[in-house]
DNA sequence: CGAGGTCGGTTTATCGATACAACAGCCGGA
DNA sequence: TCCGGCTGTTGTATCGATAAACCGACCTCG
C-alpha cells in the first residue's frame, strides 16, 4: 500500500481510504490511486485488514455432513445467498456428533469467524452458548430446548403430522415410521431435546393416534441413503406387512423406495411412501416421492437476517424463527390407478 | 499472548513457542504457559498469525455448483482429507461460468488463500496460469489443453467408451448419448479444449463408431436433474424409439430414468441406461444404475498430494494424474429376466 | 584448552492496514 | 481582519503473533 501511496503523490491513509471508501476523498486524488492501483496490480491484504478491525467477513457452516442431499443443497443456497451480503462461508463437516459440532464451535473461534450457522444435532442451546462465548451463532433445522440463542427451525411436528396423515388418509392403516426414536421414549426431550427425528416421529405418532384403528412401528436405522434401503428390505420381509410408510427424511424414504423394490412390492401399489425433506431427488425417484417441503427459501432469509442482526448487535434478544410446511403430494402416495400429470 | 506471559512468568515469545512447537520447550515453562492459557482461556489471533506466516491454512475449493451430488460428494471427501493435513476448506461456487471461475481464481487471491482447488469447465490451463499467478492452483476433473497447470483428471474417454460398450454388448442398436455435444463437433478442442462432456462423448462415440450396424443420436439438454428428465420423456416420446441410453453423467442418467418411467418405458426391460460418476444415489435408485466409477478415493489423495507439492515448492514441474475406472453392472442394464442380488 | 555446538530462553523488528487525532486550506459571517 | 466550521489529507500508534538474532550456560571434541 506504501507503494501505491507514493505512485499515485499521496499517503497511504489516503490510499486506505479511496479503497473502503470509509472517508470521502476529492475525485481526482481518488483516480489517481485508482490508477496506481490498476498499474500497480495490487490488493489488499486480508490478514492485515481482519486484524485491524477485528473481522474477517467469514462465516462457518457446521452441517452433519456435505454429501447428504439436503444438507448439501442448503449449503449451496447459503453460500450463494451469504455471498450478496459480502460474506464468504467456509463449510465444516461434524459428522453428526457432539464433539464434531463442539469442534467446530471451538474452530470458529479460534478462526476468528464473524459468526457460525450451526445444523446442531448433538448440541443444546445450553452448550452451544457455553462453547460460544461471544461469537454470533445462529441454530438451524432443529428446536432448541433453550430460548437462549438465535434459531431457525421448520415446522417438523406439524409437518410430519400432515405427512402421515396423508397416509392413513388414503387408507393405510399400519405404519411404519423410519427414523423415528422408540415410540414410548418420544416425549422424553433426549439428551438435549429436540432433535429433529424426535419432533418428527411425535408428529407423526399424533396423527396416529388420532386414528383408532391404525397401527405403527418405529424404525431408526440410522440416516444414511444406505441405511433406508436396509430399512425397506426388512419392511417388505417382514412377517407383518405394513401398508405405508412415513420416512422421517427424503434420503431415507429415497432409501426405503429400493429396498422396497429389491423385495418385488411395488410403490404406490402394495405400499405408500412418504418422505420429509423435499430434496431435489425426490420429485424425480420413480415412484416420485411425495414428501414435506418446508420453506427452504424463507429458511435460508431467516438465517441470514438473524445472523446479520446478531453480528450487528450481539446484545440482541435471541429469536426463533419457524419456516412454513407444504405437503406435496407426488406417485409414492397416489392410490394405484389414480395417475398423474408428469413433473410434479 | 502477553498477558498469558505475564501470568506464566516467561516471555511472550515462549508462549508462541509452546503454542505454535515451532521450537522445543521445557517440561516445566511449558505446563506453566499452558496453565495460564487454560486459566485465561487465551486462544491465539489467527489474523494476526496469518499476517506474519504469510500462510493462511486456508485453501478454496470452487465447485460449479454445491447442490450437485457429484461435487457435494467431492467435496464433503475433500474437506474430510485435507482437514487431516490441518487446511480448512472454503467452498465457492462457480456456476460452471467462466466468469465464475475467474472470480474464484481472483478471490483465492485477494483472500489469500494458500491454494486452490478448481473444478473447472470454462477455464483453460492458459487462463488459469494467468489469473493465478503465485497461487498454488490444482485443477481437477476434466483434461485441460496444456500441461501446464497440476491436474487430476479421470479416464473420461475410455470411462464412456467402456460404458457405451456395455449396452452395445448387451444388444442395443439404437443409442442415445445424453449430455454429449454435437456429434460432428466432438474433435474440436472447443473454447478450451477438453470439458468432460466432449471427451466423454468421444469415448461414447468411439465405441458406437466401432459397431457397424449400431447408430447414435446427441443430445445435450443441460446438466441437471430436470434436464435429464426432460430429455428422457423426450426420447421416450420420440418418432424412432431409441434400445439404450448412454448419459454422460449419474445426474442426468436419473433423471432419464424418471423421465422414461413418465412415458411408461421400463429400464431394463425396454431401454438399458448407463451413466457416469457413481454418485451414491446411483445404487439406490429404481431401477439401480449401472455407471462408470471413476476412482473417487485416488483422485482426491491425487489432488491433495499435489497441492501439497506445489504449496512446498511453487516451482515444481506441474504433474497430470488419470485416476483408474471400473465400471458397476446394475439393473439398469441387466437383460430383462435375469435378476440380481440386492444390494449391487 | 579453545573452537564450535546445543539448549532454553529473551529482545526487537517486522508483517500490512487502519483508527484517530491533528492539520492545512478555504469559505462565509461578524 | 479574524474566527468557527467544513473538507480533504497526513503522521503515527496500534492490532497480535512471530522470525531472526542474540545471550548465557553448559557440553564436546580435536
Amino acid at each position: 500500500m506504501r507503494d501505491v501511496a507514493a505512485a499515485a503523490g499521496v499517503s497511504t491513509m489516503t490510499v486506505s481510504n479511496v479503497l473502503s471508501g470509509r472517508r470521502p476523498v476529492s475525485e481526482e486524488t481518488r483516480a489517481a490511486v485508482l490508477g496506481a492501483v490498476e498499474r500497480l496490480g495490487y490488493q489488499v491484504n486480508v490478514a492485515a485488514r481482519s486484524l485491524r478491525r477485528g473481522r474477517t467477513g467469514v462465516v462457518g457452516l457446521a452441517v452433519p455432513a456435505l454429501d447428504s442431499p439436503y444438507f448439501s443443497q442448503l449449503a449451496g443456497r447459503l453460500v450463494e445467498r451469504l455471498a450478496r451480503e459480502g460474506l464468504r462461508v467456509v463449510v465444516e463437516q461434524t459428522g453428526a456428533s457432539r464433539e464434531g459440532e463442539a469442534a467446530a464451535v471451538r474452530d470458529s473461534r479460534v478462526n476468528a469467524y464473524d459468526g457460525l450457522v450451526l445444523s446442531a444435532v448433538g448440541l443444546g442451546a445450553g452448550d452451544v452458548r457455553a462453547l460460544a462465548g461471544d461469537l454470533p451463532v445462529v441454530a438451524l433445522g432443529e428446536r432448541q430446548d433453550l430460548r437462549r440463542v438465535d434459531h431457525v427451525g421448520m415446522a417438523n411436528v406439524e409437518g410430519a403430522r400432515a405427512a402421515a396423515g396423508l397416509l392413513l388418509e388414503r387408507g393405510c392403516r399400519r405404519l411404519a415410521v423410519v427414523g423415528s426414536p422408540p415410540w414410548d421414549r418420544l416425549d422424553e426431550p433426549g439428551d438435549h431435546g429436540g432433535d429433529a427425528f424426535r419432533l418428527r416421529a411425535l408428529g407423526a405418532r399424533e396423527a396416529v393416534r388420532a386414528v383408532p384403528a391404525a397401527s405403527a412401528r418405529a424404525l431408526a436405522p440410522g440416516t444414511l441413503l444406505e441405511d433406508g434401503v436396509r430399512c425397506g428390505r426388512e419392511l417388505a420381509l417382514a412377517a407383518d406387512p405394513v401398508d405405508g410408510v412415513v420416512a422421517l427424511t427424503d434420503t431415507l424414504a429415497l432409501g426405503v423406495l429400493r429396498g422396497l423394490a429389491d423385495a418385488g412390492l411395488r410403490v404406490p401399489d402394495d405400499v405408500l411412501v412418504v418422505g420429509f425433506d423435499d430434496v431435489r431427488e425426490a420429485s424425480a425417484s420413480v415412484p416420485s416421492l411425495s414428501t414435506v417441503s418446508p420453506g427452504h427459501d424463507e429458511m435460508v432469509e431467516a438465517v441470514v437476517r438473524l445472523l446479520l442482526r446478531r453480528m450487528a448487535d450481539p446484545a440482541a434478544e435471541p429469536e426463533e424463527v419457524f419456516g412454513p410446511f407444504v405437503l406435496l403430494e407426488r406417485e409414492s402416495t397416489r392410490p394405484a390407478g389414480r395417475s398423474l400429470a408428469p413433473g410434479r
